[in-house]
DNA sequence: TTCATATATCGAACTATATCGATATGCTAT
DNA sequence: ATAGCATATCGATATAGTTCGATATATGAA
C-alpha cells in the first residue's frame, strides 16, 4: 500500500490509537471461550474501547484495512481484525527513508 | 511537538512532499548571491516547486512550523525555512516505538 | 421460518481542510 | 514619503473527513 494513504489512516487520532491497542491483545476483553484460537480482536471490542457508534468503528476498520495496516478475518458473525505488522514494519522503513536526512 | 500534531502536518502530500525537497538544498534554484549564506530556502522557491499559491504556501509552511518539523529565520523581506533535523528524528523514533510492536 | 446478534453500508449533519484571490504588513530602495 | 517586492493574514468557497442513527446483510439458534 502507498504512503500517502497509510499516513491518511493514521491521521485521525481513534484510528492510530486502534492500530497501537492492537499490539497487545490485553488491552480487549478476553476472547469467549470459542474464539479462543482465534487470531485478532472482533471489532464488538474494538468498538467498545474506543467509545464511538458501531457504525464509525467499522468503516474505521474498514479503512485501516484498504491501508493494509490490518488483516481480518470472518468467523460467523463476527469479524477478526489483527495488525499487519509485515506491512507496518514495512511502512516505518518507507517513512523513514523518505524522511531522514541520512538515508537514501 | 506532539505525534498528532506532526502527522496531522505530514498528511497532507504537498506538505509532506516539502519536507522531503528540503532535504536537499538542489531541489530549489540556486540562492541569490546575497543569501549565500542563510540556511534554508526562501517561501517564494517552494511556493514556485508547488505550485499552489503564494497564500497557501505560506499557511502550509506556519503549519509545518507550528508542527516543529521546520524552523523559520527572517532576513529582510526573505523567510528562509529548513529542516528541524532533531525533531524530524525525535518524531520518527516516537512514532516507531508507539506503532511497532517489538518496541517498547 | 423467525428472531436475535454481529457487522456492514447508507444518508445526513457538522466540522475541518484545501485552496484561492484580495488585502495587509514589513522591508528596501528611490 | 512612496513604490515595489516578499511574505503573512483574511475571507470565501469547495471538497473531504467525522460521526451518528437507521437500515441492510449475514449468521446462528429456537
Amino acid at each position: 500500500m502507498n504512503t500517502e494513504t497509510i499516513i491518511n489512516a493514521l491521521s485521525n487520532p481513534i484510528r492510530l490509537k486502534i492500530i497501537v491497542w492492537l499490539k497487545d491483545r490485553s488491552n480487549f476483553p478476553p476472547a469467549l471461550p470459542e474464539h479462543a484460537n482465534e487470531e485478532g480482536v472482533c471489532i464488538g471490542y474494538i468498538q467498545e474501547k474506543a467509545g464511538l457508534s458501531q457504525s464509525t468503528i467499522s468503516s474505521y476498520m474498514s479503512k485501516l484495512k484498504q491501508a493494509g495496516l490490518v488483516d481480518s478475518e470472518r468467523h460467523g458473525q463476527w469479524t477478526f481484525y489483527r495488525r499487519n505488522e509485515a506491512a507496518i514494519q514495512a511502512f516505518m522503513d518507507a517513512i523513514a527513508t523518505e524522511l531522514l536526512a541520512n538515508k537514501k
